[in-house]
DNA sequence: TTAAACTTTCAAAAAGTTTTGAAAGTTTAA
DNA sequence: TTAAACTTTCAAAACTTTTTGAAAGTTTAA
């Protein structure tokens, strides 16, 4: 396969990977042209390349920003702003758990703490299965929390400088 | 809160939470009313609790049997099927983690290998980063996958009798 | 058989999401 | 200042996904 052809099979893959992960097509798609340019790229350069809006283009942009997965840049002398991904594949997994369990774990485990504390006779079947299974939710849905918050607050925790580097 | 309101709370944050992942809505819906149901429901009884048609509550449960997360029951001297759903968490999340695995890690491990496969000139910058991007996210998929085939392969394994135990 | 009870299908409609592009806003060099 | 270069916004349009519901299909008891 050619290299032209091998990128754009990899922007489309990304692309369709992440809308299965309810990731914003577009933005994956962005995410992995900045991952595979070697180079700094401005908003035309992208628009071009993928045949996207200026609006889409700029938005995108600001989203994955957002999502603390690209960067800004600038180069003396140009007005126009350049952009860049982190190409360090934990990192970018690191960042996305990170968000993910900031935007949507988090309220989850709000709303599971509220109907924890719904109280019933506990000789209701309706009660009884209701409380046990948000009860359970509840408790999986913390441990992931506290593992993931272990896992991802420190710099160098043991798990990044220790088994997970085995991976690598 | 009222026992009802808070199985709507629940229903509705359920549903959310699916979406944001990637789940269509009204499928994380229908397994959260099975998920509170003390007794196994009807087509008819889900239409009616979620206000959805006979055809959307027909797929849904097909799809969710396909999942693995809902079975059909039937009564003894009963025409009609009911559906209930394992209220196991961890069955719950093994069985979500599977079949992810098997329908989106798979594929993309495929499509990641082909284009590690693509070869260049290791002084062209354009092959060098986009070669060690695919090959580095390659690698990563690679261990997801092979750790969730030992977590998940194995009806005892260590992983669920020992550590996650702990977690229960 | 038959017909009632139930399930499944699928084309069209509705709902939801993403994208466009022109206009407004901002920044900078001169 | 000014105007050129660039970025941002947002309502409307395009696109995608989900849902509907009526019709077709299937199963069962008698």
């Amino acid at each position: 396969m050619e290299l032209e052809d091998a990128k754009r099979k990899f922007i489309e893959s990304w692309g369709k990977l992440g809308s299965e992960w309810g990731i914003n097509r577009t933005m994956a798609q962005v995410h992995a042209l900045l991952l595979i340019s070697p180079d700094p790229l401005t908003t035309e350069e992208i628009m071009e390349t993928l045949s996207i809006s200026r609006g889409n283009a700029n938005m995108t942009l600001r989203d994955l920003i957002g999502w603390g997965l690209i960067e800004k840049q600038h180069k003396p002398g140009e007005r126009k702003e350049y952009f860049f991904a982190d190409k360090d594949v934990w990192n970018i997994a690191k960042q996305v758990a990170k968000e993910r369990r900031k935007r949507e774990l988090e309220p989850v485990i709000r709303v599971l703490d509220e109907l924890s504390k719904v109280t019933g006779d506990a000789n209701d079947p309706e009660f009884s299965t209701f409380n046990k299974s948000v009860t359970d939710i509840n408790k999986l849905a913390k441990n992931v929390d506290r593992t993931l918050e272990t896992m991802l607050g420190a710099e160098e925790s043991w798990f990044w400088g220790g088994i997970f580097k085995l991976f690598k």
